[in-house]
Parts: structure tokens; sequence; C-alpha cells
DNA sequence: AAAGAATATGCCTTGACAGGTATATTCCTC
DNA sequence: GAGGAATATACCTGTCAAGGCATATTCTTT
């Protein structure tokens, strides 16, 4: 999880896996229209690899990159356990808030 | 959504964020369940706070943290915009492949 | 086999950022 | 109003990662 998010946090990898989103492509290709040069490319694709973010096949001498599915699960999943939760943030919030007023309430009445 | 992902992708980040997933808390609190030390956890949750990711509160001297939903539903739909994609990425692939293949085919039967 | 295309990797430099520590700030309690 | 609790901020330091550039590697083509 930390690891798909540590490597869609830099933005120009953010950048070629929004590229990879429309389709496959090979290396060349993502440097040219994302106007980056070819090493920092592989480099990024080398850590979207890493991380499970990305396949890639070679064909010829070229290197056509994929994105894999399995991390964008993952990260769907875990924002699950964030959306029932947020619901009744905020109530929850004003339920604390309202303890510990009560509970200042209590002690100054007691104190006096 | 860049700079969401950039807030989460700290690991300590992450985890104050999976803290405060439960309920709202004060930063000592957030401190001490992590072990961390208070101003580091002030400072990440100013990262948090500039990213929007958290809300802020205050009560006496303490300030109660709780996470903000809107990062959490934009992080959805961009999500989203994966998963349609995400089935026909392999056939795609192999079609991609297939083409070429077949016109390299050509081109050799045609050189021939 | 020589030349060229496509890509990966190594090395270097620089900037950003996280942690550590001290201190400022604000509010509460006595 | 003095002391203490809770938190934010400033400053310093070390680390790590991204970009730049040169080069190695692999495959194609002729």
């Amino acid at each position: 999880m930390n690891a798909t998010l540590m490597a869609l946090a830099e933005p120009n990898r953010l950048r070629i896996v929004e590229l990879l989103r429309d389709r496959p492509r090979p290396v060349g290709e993502i440097a040219k229209r994302l106007r980056l040069r070819q090493p920092q490319v592989s480099k990024h694709l080398r850590v979207l690899s890493d991380a499970g973010l990305v396949d890639m096949r070679p064909v010829a001498q070229q290197r056509i990159y994929q994105l894999r599915s399995e991390p964008f699960d993952e990260l769907d999943t875990w924002l699950e356990t964030f959306r029932r939760r947020m619901t009744d943030r905020m109530d929850r919030l004003d339920d604390l808030i309202s303890k510990r007023k009560a509970k200042k309430e209590r002690e100054k009445d007691h104190g006096h």
C-alpha cells in the first residue's frame, strides 16, 4: 500500500501512469509525449515496476510497459475502509467535544 | 490529486491518517500511540492540513484533528478512471503485438 | 559485421524533506 | 499571575531521490 502510494506520489511518475492508463506504450513514446529524457523515464518505470504497478514485455529492442490492475484494486480496497467511517466523522467530533465539556462542567461543579 | 498522494506517501503520515480513520484525535494522543515526538507529529499534521486531508478544531490547549472526506472522494473518482480501462488492457497489448508482428511479416514478405 | 535504434544503468550533483532539539505561544488551573 | 500542559515553529543536520549525462547492452537491418 505504502509502496504504491510512494510510487504514485512523484509527479512525473503519476503522468506516466496516467499515460499508460490509455494503452501500453514503449519507453521512447512515453519520453516523447511527456517531454522527459529517456533515462529518467526508464528509471521511473523501474520504480513503478518494483512497486508492482507496471508490467513489461519486450518486443524487438522495444520494451512495452502496461499497467497492472492489482495495486489499483488494493488502493480501492484501502479506500473502502474510509468511506464507511467518513459519514459519522463530524458527529463523533461534536460528540467528543460535548463529552469533554460535560466532564469539565462536572469537575467544575464538583470543585465548587 | 498529486498533493493528496504526496501527503499520503510518507509512512508516518499514512499511519497518522489510518489512526484518524477511527476517530478524531488530539496531537498528543497521536504522538503517544505512534511513538513519535510531538514536533514531528505537528509537522506531519501541517502537511496533511495543507493538502486538505485533515481539519482541526481547538479545544482548550488541545488541537483535535479529523479527516476530511473530499480528498478521499477525489482519490476514489480518480481510481474510477482506471477501473474501466483495466479490463481490456491485456487484450490490447496482445493486439498491439500482433499488429506489429503482422506489419513486420508484411514488410519481410514485401522485401523478398 | 557494422551501424544504428531502443533501452537500461552507473555516477555525479543538487534540492527537498524528515527527524532532533530548543523555544515560542496559548490556554488552563491554582 | 505563576506554573504547567498542549501544541506550533525555527533552526540545524543528514539522507535520499530525481535529474543530467555518458555509456553499456541488446536487437535490427543491410
